[in-house]
DNA sequence: ACAGTCGGTTCGTTGATTGAACCCTTGGAG
DNA sequence: CTCCAAGGGTTCAATCAACGAACCGACTGT
């Protein structure tokens, strides 16, 4: 969050995960992570962030366990920014407030369409899979960006790159993305 | 959150659900009124957070339809903060994050029960009973605090009033709790 | 008349966010 | 060999929010 990131007088389960994945752009970069975004370019040009603050995010995400970099090439090396199991396990509370923001935050109703992979399945607003009766772990999940009627969608690689039906955490191919422009 | 309080580029219902519940405090502040709390001062002594923010969080928050004003006197008017109908639905991004936060973000193991009232089931990870095999809300959920193990537990009047198995979105009562010590 | 409560506002200080500029390593093109 | 571009950062001044202590205003009970 913001000037003095953390909560030091509350005994408090949700405090201590605020003060991992509460500051300003965590959430985003953590959904952007579950829809396979991966590198540090990538989060840079769809979330609109500062290059200074990403760092920063990245690294404490990463000493918090949330993520973990993985090297996708040597000389330089370089590395891709993965949910870690404890990361994944944020699917939750990411979805049900996401959910949330889409009932009441938003004029324009849906803008992305979760369903269970297995059975086509749209996920209800606690994550559960109305057919299967239970709650959908992210590995399961099936998105789909829905054309907007308020703004028009972003333009970045990124964004194309995650149009249509996509599983959750594969990666991202920007490289192809810009291509089919 | 922190500065820049909104996230004008995301067309994404996460990013408007931040803008209204994830500033610093906005979170904690929903918290305490699912536990009860409703006073500006019971939240201010509980909360540990400077007045003016706090001023400037429930005014957001009732803006946003989370919160309402209920007046609880005349002459002066003072009023109570209650969550409505939505703020209530924010109940299970609320509580699996701090369910994540105690399996991810602490030493020292569970700090707060929370069972289905009806039947005294306690609720898992995704805010189910398991007996029932529903999602369980609010209003139905009791709560417990457990003696933490690492940190000596606050002591202001709300802490001592939510110790004990207490009923969601009762009410508490500080004067009460002030007397008993 | 006087202290006390509740809910705010004001204000100087501290510190995080922003965005633009700069940096370093390496690979590839000419 | 030189130059340039890509990826991933760091630095820096300006801005703006958070902090916390002090002040304020309406009322009440004594």
């Amino acid at each position: 969050m913001a000037l003095g990131t953390d909560y030091p007088q509350q005994d408090c389960s949700l405090a201590r995960a605020l003060e991992v994945a509460g500051e300003r752009w965590s959430m985003l970069i953590i959904r952007d992570a579950f829809y396979g975004v991966r590198r540090f370019n990538d989060f840079l040009v769809h979330l609109d962030i500062p290059r200074a603050v990403l760092t920063s995010r990245l690294q404490s995400l990463v000493a918090a366990g949330v993520l973990e970099k993985v090297p996708y090439q040597q000389s330089p090396v370089r590395y891709d920014y993965a949910l870690t199991e404890a990361g994944r396990e944020l699917w939750l509370p990411i979805y049900t407030l996401a959910r949330w923001g889409e009932r009441h935050a938003r004029a324009g109703g849906q803008l992305t369409r979760y369903s269970h992979t297995d059975c086509g399945e749209q996920l209800d607003h606690s994550g559960c899979c109305p057919r299967c009766g239970r709650i959908v772990p992210p590995e399961e999940v099936t998105m789909q960006r829905i054309a907007g009627t308020t703004v028009k969608p972003r333009q970045d690689p990124v964004a194309r790159a995650i149009v249509g039906p996509r599983r959750l955490l594969t990666p991202i191919d920007t490289e192809a993305a810009a291509e089919k422009v």
